[in-house]
DNA sequence: TTAATAATTGAACCATCGTTCAATTCTACA
DNA sequence: TGTAGAATTGAACGATGGTTCAATTATTAA
C-alpha cells in the first residue's frame, strides 16, 4: 500500500514534470515569435503553430496570452538578475563586473535558442502581472545603476547623471534586437563584447580634459 | 474673366493649404498615439478622436493607416536628414557635428508637439512604403555612420567597429522614446546633451590604455 | 482490462479594427 | 440663390485574433 502510495507519487512527479517541460516548450516558441513580430502582432495561431500544438491547447497550460508575455519577460529579467548577482562575485574592476553584466544583456535578447523578450514593453501586461515585471526590471536596472555608480566612487568612472546614463547603456543593449542579423557575420558574443566596451569607454571619460 | 480666374486660381490655393493643414493636424495626432501605443495597437478611431474628426473623414486624406505611418516617419527622418545637413556647416570638431546630430536626432523622438514616430519599426509598412523609409533611414544611418568614421580618420576618435557602435549610439537614442517622462525633471534638450555627451565620450577611447 | 482524468483538437464565438459607404453638411462658384 | 463638388459623419462590413468549447484521444491508476 505504502509503496504503491510512492508509485504513484512518483508518476505524479513525473506527470508534473512533463507538464512543466510543455510549459517551457510554449515559452520558448512564444519568445521566438514575439521576437520576431512584437506581442502586438504575434498571434496565439503562430506561438501553437511554432510549439506544435493546437490553439485551444495553449490554455491548459497558460491562462492567456498576457500571462506567456509576463513569464517570457519574467524567465529572461531572471537570467539577467542571476549574471548581475554572478558579477558581484567576480575578481577584478568595476569596468570588468559591468562588462560581465552588459555581455550577459546582450547575450540574453539575441539568444536564438531561447528568444528572450526582455526588451518588449511592459505595457502589454495588465495589472498586477505587469507589477511583478517592473518591479524586476527596476531591480535590474537599480543593480546596473549600482555599478555605474560605485565605479564613480572609486575613481574608475566620471559620470554625474547614472539614472540618465544607466538607462542610455540599456537601451543600447535593448536596440540591438531591433538590428542583429542572426545570418550575419558577428556572433552575438562579439556583438556583445564590442558594444559593452564601447559603452564603458563611455563612462570612463576623456582624462585629457 | 481673367481676373474671376485668377480669383478662382488663389482661392483654388487657399482651399488646397487648408487640405494640406488638414493632413498635417492628422500627421501630429497620429504621430502622438503612435508614440503612446506603438503602430500595432493605435487604432485609427484613436487617431480620428485625437484629431477632432470621424474615422471615416481620415481616409478623405490618407489611403490607409501605413500610409499615415509612411508619412510620420518619412516627416522625422526628414528632421533629422536636415540636422545630419546641417551638421556639414556646423564650425568646430566631428564631436561637435556629431553632438549636433544626437541631440537634434533626440529632440525629434521626444518632441511632444510633433511627436515623432522614426523610432518605430519599419516592419509595419507594406512594400514600396517601407522601401521609401528604410532607404531614408538608411541614409541617415550612413551619414552618422561616416561622421564616427571621420572621426577616427582625423584622430578625434577610435573606432574600430563604426557600423556596430553607430547601432549603438541610434540604439541608445531611439530607446529613450520607452522611459522619458514629459512630466519628469529633465527637458528632453537636457535629456538629449547628457546622453550625447556621454556617447561621444565612449568614441574618444581610453587614453591611458 | 476498464474507467477516470488529462491532454489535445480545431472550429466556433465574440470583440475589435481597418476600411467602406450612404447620407448629410459645408464650401465655392456661377 | 442655386448647384456641384468637397468634406464630414458614424454605422456597417469583413477580416482578424483571443478565447472557449464539445468531442476525441491519450495516459494513468485500479
Amino acid at each position: 500500500m505504502v509503496q504503491l502510495l510512492n508509485n504513484r507519487s512518483n508518476s505524479g512527479d513525473r506527470v508534473r514534470r512533463r507538464a512543466e517541460g510543455r510549459r517551457q516548450e510554449i515559452l520558448r516558441a512564444a519568445a521566438r515569435v514575439f521576437r520576431r513580430r512584437g506581442f502586438d502582432t504575434a498571434g496565439m495561431r503562430e506561438i501553437a503553430e511554432e510549439a506544435d500544438l493546437s490553439p485551444g491547447n495553449l490554455y491548459h497550460y497558460f491562462n492567456g496570452k498576457h500571462e506567456i508575455l509576463y513569464f517570457c519577460q519574467d524567465r529572461a529579467l531572471d537570467t539577467m538578475l542571476n549574471a548581475l548577482d554572478r558579477s558581484g562575485t567576480c575578481a577584478g574592476t568595476v569596468a570588468d563586473r559591468l562588462t560581465f553584466v552588459l555581455t550577459a544583456h546582450v547575450r540574453c535578447i539575441l539568444d536564438d535558442m531561447e528568444g528572450a523578450a526582455a526588451h518588449l514593453a511592459v505595457d502589454a501586461l495588465p495589472g498586477e502581472l505587469r507589477g511583478h515585471i517592473v518591479a524586476k526590471r527596476d531591480r535590474y536596472e537599480s543593480g546596473v545603476r549600482k555599478l555605474v555608480e560605485e565605479g564613480g566612487q572609486n575613481g574608475e568612472f566620471q559620470v554625474r547623471e547614472p539614472v540618465i546614463i544607466t538607462r542610455a547603456i540599456l537601451g543600447s543593449l535593448n536596440w540591438t534586437a531591433q538590428w542583429f542579423d542572426p545570418e550575419g557575420r558577428k556572433a552575438p558574443g562579439d556583438v556583445a563584447e564590442i558594444i559593452a566596451a564601447y559603452l564603458i569607454r563611455g563612462l570612463k571619460g576623456d582624462t585629457r580634459a
